[in-house]
DNA sequence: AATACAATTAAGCAATTGTTTAATTGTTTA
DNA sequence: TAAACAATTAAACAATTGCTTAATTGTATT
């Protein structure tokens, strides 16, 4: 390995098709970075349906588990990551432990989803 | 095994915390599904700044390659996968195939995405 | 205190995903 | 038609993900 290099392909090919904007293009894709972290959460289907669900009204565990149709290890898995992003918010009552819609934003994201289906298909 | 469960978890706790709607919650809940089908291409983060290239110029395999320093099959790859959803269309113009953008209701996403980072952090 | 129950955590496993390398296809140019 | 190049495809691999089972924590009830 002689010298570093200045990323792995800076000449994959000879063209160079566009405009010679290259260097441009390679700044303005900053702009999505990490923006993918988001769209991780909701690409799960049980994630997606958890929140949706929290956007109805607060829930414990138990109960998204029976809605869901699934174990409560996995659906507090699903939680905990969420909690973790500040998604959701959850507070104890008794035995229970309550969730609820911390990140009312996500839902506009849902929604625009929505409308996606709504209009292509 | 006695009898057909009707699904899993009818019963995961004595609860039933909610007014008892969770059969409501249950129809409820199918509005999204198959949504995250569309999060799922964006929660890859090479996917999303794709269809951000895309959605400002057409552009060859080759120069997204550059652009975002990937191999090109890497990059094939990817859009092999949107060109299945219909998310990128492609025309090849001699050696080089040129991508762009076929659902452009994507980009509302993806701008709802970047005020829900805009706004909370 | 002991039992019961909701929830969390941990470990293990199967399935999926994204990348790499190598081979192949398609088009142009010499 | 042979060589060069852009792109695709295929096979193999590493890493990640989501679930299961089992054990643990925390709270309430008896």
């Amino acid at each position: 390995m002689a010298s570093q290099d200045l990323g792995k392909n800076n000449d994959v090919c000879d063209c160079y098709c566009p405009s010679g904007d290259n260097d441009y293009l390679k700044e303005k894709v900053l702009e999505v970075s990490g923006l993918s972290e988001i769209f991780k959460v909701l690409g799960d289907e049980t994630r997606t349906k958890i929140l949706y669900l929290l956007a109805h009204k607060k829930l414990c565990v138990c109960d998204i588990a029976s809605i869901l149709d699934m174990s409560l290890p996995a659906v507090s898995h699903h939680l905990r990551l969420m909690k973790a992003l500040r998604l959701v918010k959850y507070y104890r009552e008794g035995k229970m432990v309550y969730y609820s819609l911390d990140d009312h934003h996500i839902l506009n994201l849902i929604r625009e989803a929505q409308e996606h289906f709504a209009e292509d298909r």
